[in-house]
DNA sequence: CTTAAATTGTGAAAAATATCACGACTTTAT
DNA sequence: ATAAAGTCGTGATATTTTTCACAATTTAAG
């Protein structure tokens, strides 16, 4: 709970720099400028070295950023070097998607335990990931405190509830229900069917520049 | 390509306010408050106050929003007669989350065909949507203008390289590539691992206010 | 009919975010 | 050694978004 000063905005695109540092450390390039980020990662080059100079000087005028130092910064910054454990709540297809989704691997965010109804799933295990039962989440849930919600929108609020109960404070809400929280958990809503209308929304109202 | 007037953090909330006003009009309500409304989707009262102004007086004062005719006001703004058809590429886990999400079916987008490079998925249907092969796009993409892109990020480039070619303008990019395209069309991007990572980071950096 | 309670719509202010633009410094080329 | 090109960090500015707070109006209650 340290330094609260970071825009909210900067620390949202934090993972992202961090990924894509991570892909150019791997492929062996030395230095990096804002400008090139920028094309990576799709984000104003002004706005990159304004995000990263909340975190102080950390790129050199006239050659840019050394990509090791760069990353090893994020890394502490992130704390990349403890492990998060995360519940996925929900082996549907959507859930089965998570855990078998690389990105997460290779990343502080461990899917370690999964939960679900349906009775045939509960014992089994997929990506070697254990699937207990949503009943018992009192006795397998252990101290994990991060959930994400990958199940049908009418069982939403009634799932919380349990979840909440249990400990969780974060959750990562994939069902379009908007679910009710006690003030110390943080939700975070990602919504297929609005993003996509808005997308469309988007397409006929605000029109975009030509190509060159 | 009407007006460009409304902010586009507003026109994001519209699709969320088009739903739960749908649920409002099934529930039999006949008029809500602002108040009331913020409760259900999680936006402060006074935003959606001024969200709704920026298409006129559409409340009455001391009375609240008459629902019907204010469900009638969206669903024409958002285009709800008209249906816009979508592809789907990419038909694993992920993809069939899609199809058998039935909340984009009670809905004016519909996803009418499918593409993936699996010959053992091409020629099947999933949910009654046809699957195709992605190397086949421009026989039976058609008139199809927007497409979520479902697929491993290591082949995003490429076959976004092959919608904008077919004619996609629009693109939903659930992979973790930050894919480049003309500018004539518009991608957003919603990135698993990052949002996860941003609600850890956010869970340990924020504190929430502690419950009443 | 009168009064109290509820609620909108919005001007104004505040807060958050993004962008411009340039001095200072580093690297690269000649 | 010098000049040219590249790049950061940041003050200042612009833009966008949210929030406050209240007059105006409607409804509901007595």
């Amino acid at each position: 709970m340290e330094q609260n000063k970071i825009p909210q905005a900067t620390a949202k695109r934090l993972p992202l720099y961090y990924r894509f540092l991570n892909n150019l450390y791997q492929q062996g390039k030395k230095r990096v400028s804002s400008k090139e980020l920028s094309e990576a990662v799709k984000v104003d080059s002004a706005t990159i070295r304004r995000d990263f100079s909340y975190f102080g000087a950390l790129g050199k005028k006239g050659y840019g950023y050394n990509v090791e130092y760069l990353l090893g910064f994020f890394r502490s910054t992130l704390d990349q070097h403890e492990i998060t454990e995360v519940a996925l709540i929900g082996v549907g297809n959507l859930g089965t998607a998570f855990l078998k989704y690389s990105f997460l691997k290779n990343n502080n965010i461990r899917i370690t335990k999964a939960f679900d109804k349906d009775p045939n799933k509960v014992g089994t295990e997929v990506e070697g990931v254990p699937i207990y039962s949503i009943d018992e989440m009192d006795k397998h849930l252990g101290h994990i405190r991060v959930a994400i919600l990958a199940i049908p929108a009418s069982e939403a609020d009634a799932v919380t509830d349990i979840l909440v109960k249990h400990g969780i404070i974060g959750i990562l809400n994939f069902t379009p229900a908007r679910i009710t929280v006690p003030k110390h958990v943080r939700v975070h809503h990602i919504d297929f069917a609005v993003e996509l209308q808005a997308l469309v929304y988007f397409l006929k109202h605000y029109p975009l520049e030509k190509d060159e």
